[in-house]
DNA sequence: GCGAAAGCGTGCCTCGCGCACGCTAATCTG
DNA sequence: CAGATTAGCGTGCGCGAGGCACGCTTTCGC
């Protein structure tokens, strides 16, 4: 293994976090979308696109928050019409979050502008490389250092 | 360019992103570093390290946030030794942060844990594709969409 | 020199978060 | 089948972090 990729990579990825977790970018994605939609807000939007209709519970558990924090964000996206609630037809304890049809609009369009966003960039890079990226980056994802399984 | 390349690096920037601010792997990179090294005080500790010894105004412009948390942040850390005040000799009004040797010690010893994990996970790739990753991974982040000067 | 501006630290207010509580409903147990 | 335990939900409350405004000192422009 050469030395010093991991200390470049690190470095690296350091950088993107920085640059990715800037306010301006997440106001540049969602600008328009309703006041509503904001840095609290989206990641119980998306995670809830991710994982489809679920309680709050299972929610908090997907994206690392507290269920008390999800029923608290769900309750500002439900006023603005994003998301509903439903009784659970399998168990009356609980409650059902599921995006409407406005709530599932809204994540599309976010991810399309964030995916038009880095489709710009890439449109200066031969297409090998490009797809190179795509593909080593996903495998760093889904195998890496940061993967749900430890691997060590 | 190939159309579902903005799409699929986009879901998996979020994957990342997801993984990576995860309490936990912040708690592992700086576990035994003392109480005061934490989510909040390790940006400012980090961006210090980057910037070098600067005013809490500046290092607050770097690291998007407002002077004043950057003082209380600061406040932190000097209280445990890994940060310095000392007046500005050529600006009697400012303030000079700058880390200890024991601060830099703090970020040196993250920054390898770090490198060491990411490391740990290429092992098992390719040569040829580590470094290709590592190539890419910097293109991206300074040329990419997340520049600091848009390129549109 | 003198007013405007810059830099700093701190008091106050606001807001988000997690814990604890009370409630309802499902599940377990004898 | 009835009582007890557990799971799920929403909400009141205390705590901690962040931003604004203020007062102070020093620097800069005219």
């Amino acid at each position: 293994m050469t030395n010093g990729t991991g200390d470049e990579i690190a470095e690296t990825l350091g950088l993107l976090l920085r640059r990715s977790t800037r306010e301006q970018l997440h106001a540049q994605l969602t600008e328009g979308l309703g006041e509503a939609v904001d840095q609290l807000t989206y990641p119980v939007l998306s995670g809830l696109a991710r994982t489809g209709s679920c309680s709050a519970a299972d929610l908090g558990r997907e994206i690392g928050l507290d269920r008390t924090t999800v029923t608290r964000r769900a309750d500002r996206l439900q006023q603005a019409g994003l998301l509903h609630r439903t009784p659970d037809p399998a168990d009356a304890r609980a409650t059902l979050l599921a995006l409407t049809a406005a709530g599932e609009e809204t994540v599309r369009a976010t991810r399309r502008r964030l995916a038009a966003r880095i489709e710009t960039s890439l449109s200066a890079w031969p297409e090998a490389d490009a797809r190179d990226f795509s593909r080593l980056l996903r495998r760093f994802v889904e195998e890496g250092p940061f993967a749900d399984a430890p691997s060590h």
